[in-house]
Order: structure tokens, then C-alpha cells, then sequence
DNA sequence: AGTTGTTATTTTAGCGCTAACATTTCTGTT
DNA sequence: AACAGAAATGTTAGCGCTAAAATAACAACT
């Protein structure tokens, strides 16, 4: 049967297989594949013979064709907007890690913030047939959401928990109630004449202001004048740029919240060239709480989310359902917290 | 034929395959196989007539079968450290646009730095039989280099070039070179106690600093005690530790070179907190210019290195490996620059 | 020795797709 | 009308593995 593979017709590149391990340790190649995979259920005898085989021949296993045979792929799939946000690869390195532990595939896929990347990108690795899905938000194409439905495998929505009918498992926070935390702190705090800045508005930014701009609006405190915003993606430099507007159109803002600290960064940066002090003549708030927002100076009040959590509870959910366990929670909120410091 | 995938003994889980678009479409499923991934060989008419019945099947090829039986994976593997770098998240991106343009999948997998890991992951991926892999920097276990010699698929060692003979392609920068470029330019500034602040200390780092070191040396300017390293992660917070702790060995320190900017950022943090000015006091310098380096006050002097560009390189390299042309030149140094700004 | 139950191994039959070859159908040419 | 050559489609035979059923081997009881 080897033999066959060296004929002229054949397709095989004259990889070492299974039946080549099995006829070098005298055992059918099924048994082959129980001491790799299931070694409990082989004799000591033939899993040594076999571990000798598999050494001396170099005998690589395919992946495709056990996911053809065994009907599943050992994969999960994660959509996000961008690997290159460092919210991002924080969340994806909570995935990473349960995933490789349990010895599961990921396929990233990222979707630039494009909704219609986002379904054609879903689509494209439903033909992989991944054992479970992780895809960014509650929002969706329809068409997205309709094939995930069909697809008869676990899906996660990550991010944000409270804002939509989850298809199946959601784990994050909520960030309405997240912008609002911060609003009351500002107004408890005594500012008045608060701004917001804003970048990349995915749902997740628009959801934070939102929340942000409704408790300043029940306590009279909402300008429209101070809120400014822009699709482009958010970067350091943009903070300034945006604090620069900010200032244009309304001068005497006494306190700005910054949609994530990558903004803020920028703000207190330019404060430092325009010689406005923090807080005393503008306080400054960011978003997600990044390493440095404890370092710099000053010290950026900000709101802490569990990022790399939020990836491993996903991943973990996962883990469990196609351990054929039920989730008796399927919607989990990992919780905020505000860290009031210095430049608020 | 497609009525028997319903029998009692069948495995599959009744999914909508190929024969089944090729029964209601009325050809054969070779025609099909083709209309969807080759429609320049199949009639306009035939053409619409699989698309249709796809449609309405809702079929969702099987990328296992399709590797399977045709013997290529349609992936790159990518070894890296860690995704939650700013680093190698940049790098990522710029192999991610390549490939996910030409329809490859990427398999991403962190080490964490580990040459052991590096070597099991490596493993691990040559169980998909990926079309191509990269991996980060030139040193790795001979067991794990062995792997990829006798793998038979292009292999991109990425990060740095000039030292060592890579396995196959190679693209990078000599960090090297990067390094002293650094102590020159310090030392022409006037700069004459100067020390160095590492940590993560992986092969890069290491290499910086030996360049660095070497052109102070040849200056006579090497001080042991002013070169303050950690295995650490690097972090900003870090960076003003190990500023602290430079500072008790060496306090006549005249100028600090860091070994990337996160550190560079802690330092300058730190620096105005213990109200030393930068660059009249201390000279700060980084390694990599994030997008914050500009914006930081004092701006930061620091090597710009072509991050993305890395990875599109790297994964154009493979893509036109697997395309079947010969590369001319299968180690590309993409450079650094230096960007002086106001920090030194 | 005969029956039963348990464990270890082999046999059989695909998983869903595509390479390679074979055949048919459609041009255009003389 | 006859033919060659190109283009479109069909047929056959796996790719390398595992689920399920069948069998063999072994221990544990009557």
C-alpha cells in the first residue's frame, strides 16, 4: 500500500504517512492514530513501537486530513477590527494563550472597522468549519449574524455585553455604563464645562460617549459644541490635534474625556506645548487604562478594562461548550473600573 | 451519489457539498470545483447556473478537503514572540494585508521568547503543512532550524539580517548597525558618560547593544556600570526603574540610551518627576520611533525601523516563492533611520 | 470447558475535494 | 463535409486520516 504512493499517477508528494508508521511498527495505521491521539487506549508495547516509528521516519501528521476525517478542525476563529490596536492584541493574547494550551488553531482575521469585511471575512473562515467563533461587538450585518446562526458551531461576541440580543455567547463590558461612570466623576469632581474627544468610532467609542454625553445632558451640563470627533483612527498625535479644535470652538472647557488614552497621551502632551496645567486649568480623562497611563505625568485618570480577561473568558466559554458542557451564564460582564488619578 | 451521504454509516453531518451543488446545477462536480475557483475555464453560462445552485444551497466549501486533495494549505505560519507587542503587532499587519489579499490564512503563533517554544510551535505548524513560514530572527534551536530545512516550504527569517546564514529568505535590519549609528551620534553630540537601559533582552536587543557598546568602546567611553539590563518585559513603568537604579550606579550619567521606546517614555516620565531636564542634564534615546515618540514632550530621538514594511516584504518574499519565481535576492535590509529630535 | 464481559486491535468505508487524464463539444479552416 | 485544434466538461482515483463496526485476545466467572 506505501508502495502505491511512489506510482506515476499518484498525487503524494512523498510525505511519510500514517501507513508508513504503522507497516515500520507492524500494527494497522489505526492503531497508529489511537497512540498518537488517545494513548490511553493503546498497550505500552505498541505506543513505544510506534513512538520508535514516528522518530526514525520523521512522520509528520496531517492536519487536513484528520479535520476531513474526524470532521472538525481544532481552530478557532477570531474576527477583530485591527491586530496592530493594542487593545487588540491585548484581548488576543488572552485567546491565544487558552487556545494553544488546549491545543485549538486561531485564524485572525481583521476588518479594518468595515462591517462588510467583517461578513466577508466570517465567511471565509466558515469554510475552514472552525470548531467556535469569536467575532468583535454585538453589531453585525444581518447576513453576518444569519450565517453565524446557521453554522451550528459556538460563537462569542466580545468586547461589549448589554446592547443587543447576543446569537449565542457574549463576554465584555458595558460601555455605556462605562462613559457614564466617568460623566458622574467629572460632575462630582465640580467641572462644568466638559468636552469630549473621539476617534475611530466603532460602536464600542459611540456607545462610551453616549453614555458619556446622556448623564451630562440630566444634569444640564450637555454642549454640543464640545464634543469632537472624527473616523480617522486614533493615534497620539490626533489627540492634540483634536484638544487644538476642541479649544478653537469652545475656549473655556475646564475637562475633557478622551474616547481611549491613546488620545489622551496626545492631550496632555499639547497641554504640556500650550502651557495649560492638569487638571487645575483642564482636566483629562482616558479610556482602557494602558500600561503608561499610570506613568505619565501627570498620572492619567482612566477607565480600566479587562482586556486580556475578556479574552480568556471568551476562549474559555468556548472551550467548555465544545467540551459539551453547558453554559449556564451565557452572557458574562467582566466589570469596569474607574482609576481616579492625577489629571482628573 | 449525493442520496448516500444520508445512509445509516456516513459520518458526515449532512453538509452541503460539492456534488450536491453539482446534481441541482446539472454537471459534474469537477465542473463546480472549478467554476468556483478557476471561472476563466468554465462557461459563462455554467458559471451562473453553479452560482445559483450555490446560493441556494447555501454551500460553504471545505478548505480541509481542498488541502487534502490538493496537497497545499492556502496558509503561512508566523512564529513570533509575543502578539501583544507593539513591535510585532506592526510586523503582523504588514504580513496579514499580503497574504489575506491573496487568500492565505495566517497561523499565528507567540513564543513568548522562548527558543524551546519557538522549536514545539514550529513543530506544531508543520502539522498543517503551511506553504510557507516566517519566523522572527536568526538564531533559533538546531533541532527547530532542521524542521524547517527539511520542510520543503519557503521559510522567511524576519526582524534582522547580517548575522547569520539564514535558512532560506531573510528581511530585516542590522540592528547592529542600529545600535552603534546610536552611540556615534551621541558621542558627536558631546556626549561622554553615556549608559544603556535594556530589557527583554532577546537577540535584537542584545545585538543593539553590543553595537552600541563597541563604538563606545573604541571611543574609550565604555563604562560597565552604566549599562543596566533586566529580562524583564519591558514596560514604561520599567523604564523608570531601571533609570532609578542606572542613576544610584552612575549619577554623573550624562545621556541614556534605551533599548526601545517604551523605556524611553518611563525615563522621560521619571525624569520629570525627579526634575532632571532632558536633553541638558540627560539625554534620552529609544529604539523603534513609535507614534508617540514624536508627540512625547521632549520629542524623542529615537531609530525609526521599517515595522510593517518588514512584514510586507517578508510575506511578498513568500507569495512570490510560491508563485514559482526565483528571488534574486533572498536577503533584503530594509534600513533604519535615525531621527534626531529635541530628547537628544 | 463454556459463557460472559472487557480490552486491544483490525477492517471497512468514507470525509469532500482536486490532479490527471479522457472525452465531448465547439470553433475555424480547407 | 471533413478535419485539426482549442475549449469545455466528465471520469477516475486518490489525498491521509478517523468513525464505526467487526474481530481477536484476554481475563473472570460459573
Amino acid at each position: 500500500m506505501a508502495s502505491k504512493s511512489s506510482q506515476s499517477r499518484s498525487r503524494s508528494k512523498g510525505r511519510v504517512t500514517l501507513s508508513d508508521v504503522a507497516s515500520m511498527a507492524g500494527v494497522s495505521s489505526m492503531t497508529v492514530s489511537r497512540a498518537l491521539n488517545d494513548p490511553e487506549r493503546v498497550s505500552e508495547q505498541v505506543r513505544s513501537r510506534v513512538r520508535e516509528a514516528v522518530e526514525a521516519l520523521g512522520y509528520i501528521p496531517n492536519r487536513a486530513a484528520r479535520s476531513l476525517a474526524g470532521q472538525r478542525s481544532y481552530s478557532i476563529a477570531v474576527v477583530i477590527p485591527s491586530v496592530s490596536n493594542a487593545v487588540f492584541s491585548n484581548v488576543i493574547k488572552g485567546i491565544y494563550d487558552v487556545c494553544s494550551a488546549r491545543g485549538y488553531e486561531i485564524l485572525m482575521g481583521n476588518t479594518y472597522y468595515s462591517v462588510q469585511q467583517e461578513s466577508s471575512l466570517i465567511a471565509k473562515f466558515l469554510t475552514h468549519h472552525p470548531d467556535g467563533l469569536i467575532v468583535t461587538g454585538l453589531n453585525m450585518a444581518d447576513s453576518a449574524r444569519a450565517l453565524l446562526q446557521g453554522a451550528g458551531i459556538p460563537v462569542v461576541q466580545l468586547m461589549e455585553v448589554g446592547e443587543a440580543e447576543p446569537i449565542d455567547l457574549n463576554v465584555g463590558i458595558s460601555h455605556r455604563d462605562a462613559g457614564a461612570a466617568m460623566a458622574r466623576y467629572m460632575l462630582d469632581r465640580g467641572y462644568r464645562r466638559i468636552g469630549v474627544l473621539g476617534a475611530q468610532m466603532d460602536y464600542r467609542a459611540q456607545r462610551r460617549i453616549q453614555g458619556f454625553v446622556n448623564v451630562l445632558a440630566d444634569a444640564g451640563r450637555y454642549d454640543e459644541a464640545r464634543i469632537v470627533t472624527t473616523s480617522e483612527p486614533s493615534t497620539v498625535h490626533l489627540g492634540g490635534q483634536l484638544l487644538g479644535d476642541l479649544l478653537s470652538a469652545a475656549p473655556d472647557t475646564d475637562a475633557v474625556f478622551c474616547i481611549n488614552d491613546d488620545l489622551a497621551y496626545g492631550v496632555i502632551y499639547e497641554c504640556q506645548r500650550r502651557h495649560i496645567r492638569i487638571p487645575q486649568q483642564l482636566a483629562v480623562a482616558g479610556f482602557n487604562d494602558l500600561e503608561a497611563s499610570a506613568c505619565i505625568n501627570p498620572s492619567l485618570t482612566s477607565v480600566s478594562t479587562p482586556l486580556y480577561e475578556m479574552g480568556r473568558v471568551a476562549a474559555q466559554m468556548l472551550m467548555r461548550r465544545l467540551d459539551g458542557e453547558t453554559i449556564e451564564q451565557p452572557v458574562v460582564d467582566l466589570g469596569f473600573e474607574l482609576r481616579a488619578r492625577e489629571s482628573a
